[in-house]
DNA sequence: ATAGAAGTAGTAATGATTACTACTTTGAGG
DNA sequence: CCTCAAAGTAGTAATCATTACTACTTCTAT
């Protein structure tokens, strides 16, 4: 990989994220520094910093992207809040019993949380 | 939910499955029968039978389906292998540490097999 | 029987992502 | 320092899964 100000932009920015920005949020925050930045270029760059493992991919309707490679997430589908939480041993316990390496690249639990069920609307 | 042939033939159809289809094929299988189907019609009878928990839906790359409703699924991003496994109960685990309910309408496990892990390729 | 709610076919639209093309930048070796 | 091929880029077109829309058809409760 060679240097480009284009990607030590965007890796900089998820860097200082922290509410796990789709690609195109990703390209409007770029916009301020690089006007002409392509949006091509923001997916581009956000693929092969995934391939090197520099930062995560969450698969929700629209990919997101998160500074943290080490933990998956649960997502709310009544207000749509994102929840870090740690890996649980997840990817353990399937070796353990089907022998299959977790890669943890986009493990996602779908559900309600907490606020919402009280709020039961 | 009214009676018609065509969300019949395609329960049918995902009730007979082993293959995780997708939409589209889905949409192959029917034609057979129902030759001026709508792909449209495919994608609407597949997303009601969801929302009325007859059928489930597996969100990878493009969206596939599956009979059963109580299980996830490991995904091998080498050969493309589905595998079914039980719930293992992750979602009492994160019930009991995140207060969150999972609703598990998609939990897709994404890694490599250990036939793939083997040949080491 | 019949009305109106639900369903359908067929096509157009949407929206995220990737491919393509011609131009520019980077960096390793002379 | 040059230099030049490999890697990167902007901008636009294309792709592909899915949804929206429209006018027509079929259910089913009364």
């Amino acid at each position: 990989m060679k240097y480009s100000k284009q990607r030590q932009k965007i890796l900089e920015i998820i860097n200082n994220s922290y509410n796990h920005p789709t690609a195109y949020m990703v390209y409007e925050e770029v916009k301020k520094d690089i006007p002409d930045i392509s949006l091509g270029t923001v997916y581009r760059n956000l693929n092969s910093l995934v391939e090197n493992n520099m930062i995560k991919k969450i698969s929700l309707e629209t990919d997101r992207y998160d500074k943290n490679t080490d933990h998956c997430h649960l997502y709310c589908i009544k207000c749509n809040k994102i929840i870090d939480i740690g890996l649980l041993n997840i990817d353990t316990m399937i070796m353990d019993n089907y022998n299959f390496k977790v890669l943890n690249s986009d493990v996602v639990l779908k559900g309600i949380c907490s606020e919402c069920r009280e709020r039961k609307d």
